[in-house]
DNA sequence: TTTGTTGCAAAACGTTTGCAGCCTC
DNA sequence: GAGGCTGCAAACGTTTTGCAACAAA
């Protein structure tokens, strides 16, 4: 038996959302999948666009309308992290993971716990079945603690 | 000893991180202040604006800044529950809780889980210092659900 | 052949900003 | 009195939309 990677299964995945959905295969919506699954880290609609330039011609239109679909397969998770541009990121063959959010600087880093994911997992509502969940703290990352520090016994 | 209200508590907090960052005590801070502890539930920028207009006479540039001063405050948190808008809620006083956001119609329930909330609370962060966090279940809606099920079958 | 999808540009939307005047401190 | 804050409107950046052309089914 031949072993599937994570793009390959991802597409496969796809094409059964497209199928069940009544959607059109078109080779843009596989060149955005590809991209995104090829690549590592967050994204954002429009750095996505810009990438994809050289090598696939997709209009932002889109990647947007793609986002979306990619979303609701489950194969790219949608965030908001407080700013105005939602960041992406693949959501298909990756672990599970946390985010921490620093509200001075906006940086974002990831943690996994788990304790947490099991309690979350764990948890089962009467009138609502879950398909994710993102779970976002935010506090200071070092840098910008020590900067208020700073700032705070300046205006002593 | 007389008991303050949680809206008194709430505007000596405010005064105090007013103070604390050297800003202005204004009638117009107050006021948005006022609404949103009189309030329940919900809200966006534009709709405590709106709110606002008969009884207090606030711009919007002033609900954003206010807006701002109290997410610093951890007077108010922010959402964004995937929409481009963001949604707000008081944050002092009220239980801690988790949100549900249904993806089709993004309707939002909140929950409470102890154990959940243990085990985020107990979780230690070598260089980060947590200040809140928030923890979005997304899934369908008892409501939602039905209506998918009944299009598949319509579908086959 | 039908009609869902595309690219493009314009529009929409929520939010931020610049500025003159006001009002805390 | 100084300068932070206000209201207003214009500007901004992200996302959505309308439309004609295209291509998947």
């Amino acid at each position: 038996m031949k072993e599937e990677s994570t793009l390959d299964k991802a597409k496969d995945l796809f094409t059964e959302f497209l199928k069940k959905n009544r959607c059109r295969k078109t080779p843009e919506r596989y060149a955005v999948l590809e991209h995104i699954y090829r690549s590592e880290g967050h994204f954002t609609a429009e750095s996505l666009y810009q990438e994809m330039q050289g090598e696939y011609r997709v209009s932002r239109a889109t990647v947007y309308n793609t986002l979306e679909l990619l979303a609701q397969s489950q194969l790219v998770v949608k965030h908001r992290f407080g700013t105005q541009e939602a960041r992406y990121e693949k959501a298909f063959g990756d672990k599970l993971h946390h985010h921490l959010v620093c509200i001075d600087c906006g940086k974002v880093k990831e943690f996994t716990d788990k304790s947490i994911r099991t309690a979350i997992q764990a948890k089962r509502f009467a009138y609502f079945e879950p398909c994710y969940y993102t779970l976002y703290v935010y506090g200071l990352c070092s840098r910008c603690k020590q900067k208020r520090r700073r700032s705070d016994e300046n205006q002593k």
